[in-house]
DNA sequence: GTCTATACCAGGATAGAC
DNA sequence: GTCTATCCTGGTATAGAC
């Protein structure tokens, strides 16, 4: 890894735990190794530390759909919608724990989500990129789905985008209850399985 | 109001919008009108300042519940249940409206959730009021309730805090979509409309 | 209790030697 | 590309006159 990596690596990890303002640039210089002045040799200005941040970030969110298996918004989801057409009660479960767990502990996302708690009122980029990935893409990617499932018979016909809320919803919820408590996944896993279930009894048609 | 009560006034606007360090001394002055020097015949600190924002919070959330028509978590809940025995469709909406509109216009509510927000990882009191306030609190008291409401046949009979997470997490995530978007409340309103409907529709036993 | 003046320091950033 | 030395600004806070 180059030191210029390693200063947006150390970085992104302050700036998530003590906030931009929160970070002095002796701070990231300290965590690399490196003396404060060497840095601006890598970089003009601690925004410009920051922005790399995000373009790193953004770099990694658009692997995201194909790392979980996931399809993009605009592309298409006949595949994924086969996957769940003899959907199980642990299919679903499975599922949304791979979901939870990964958001909660992907190295870059996880570090995301709290910096975007922190600086999404300051940086209106920031704030777009939060909004976008946690909930308008979240929400309208199981939109689509159940949508997909409901006219498969595979869910009762009804309102996809509120069936997409009530799944999503719960889990968007222990995320900002278990950020940060890394230690307490399990509990939020096992209330995480509860809701599932209770959805999948709404939800899915009867065998 | 004193000058002492518009500083700790005009500094959780501040706060809110740029956060702690975000704001200095001399802008809380000169919105309330001052020198940032006089500021110190009231305050000792700034960190006193926002310490007694704190305060200020913690007494008006006590206060919530009983403004909200909602008993506390530790006091008796029947009066409630039984407003809630004969409940309709447009009772239950009209509820997570007020909610919900109380939670996003109160000026000390909206004013802390932003605030929770951008501190919370750095301030372990903030921490704990926000995560008791928005998650603990809203979750146990919606339980107690449901709970109470199944066991008198108005909720089909299940598992209360699953009903209660799935009829408040959709709440939560609009107040995090909607926050700081006052002008944007009707839409935000109608998403909660349909949620609400939906929950009526799988948790009320039919008349 | 408000002002002016000032002390003090931390943080961002540059210059120039090696 | 790393270092030491240094500049400059802005922010917290105090002193003392009115």
């Amino acid at each position: 890894m180059t030191t210029k990596e390693r200063i947006t690596e150390e970085a992104l990890t302050l700036f998530s735990t003590k906030g931009y303002k929160g970070t002095s640039v002796k701070n990231i210089a300290d965590a690399v190794g490196i003396k404060d002045a060497s840095l601006y040799k890598h970089f003009k200005s601690k925004q410009e530390i920051f922005d790399s941040i995000v373009e790193l970030i953004s770099a990694h969110i658009s692997d995201l759909s194909v790392r979980l298996g996931m399809p993009q918004y605009d592309s298409s989801y006949e595949s994924a919608s086969d996957f769940y057409k003899n959907l199980s009660l642990e299919d679903l479960t499975a599922l949304s724990r791979k979901v939870f767990v990964f958001y909660l502990t992907d190295p870059y996302i996880s570090r995301f989500w709290k910096l975007a708690h922190m600086e999404q009122y300051q940086n209106p980029q920031i704030y777009e990129m939060f909004h976008r990935i946690f909930m308008e893409n979240a929400i309208s990617y199981q939109t689509k789905l159940f949508d997909e499932m409901m006219k498969q018979g595979v869910f009762y016909a009804g309102d996809a985008r509120a069936a997409a809320i009530n799944f999503y919803a719960p889990i968007f919820l222990l995320l900002n209850m278990y950020a940060g408590q890394e230690d307490q996944v399990e509990e939020a896993l096992s209330i995480l399985d509860r809701q599932v279930e209770e959805f999948y009894r709404i939800y899915r048609v009867k065998l």
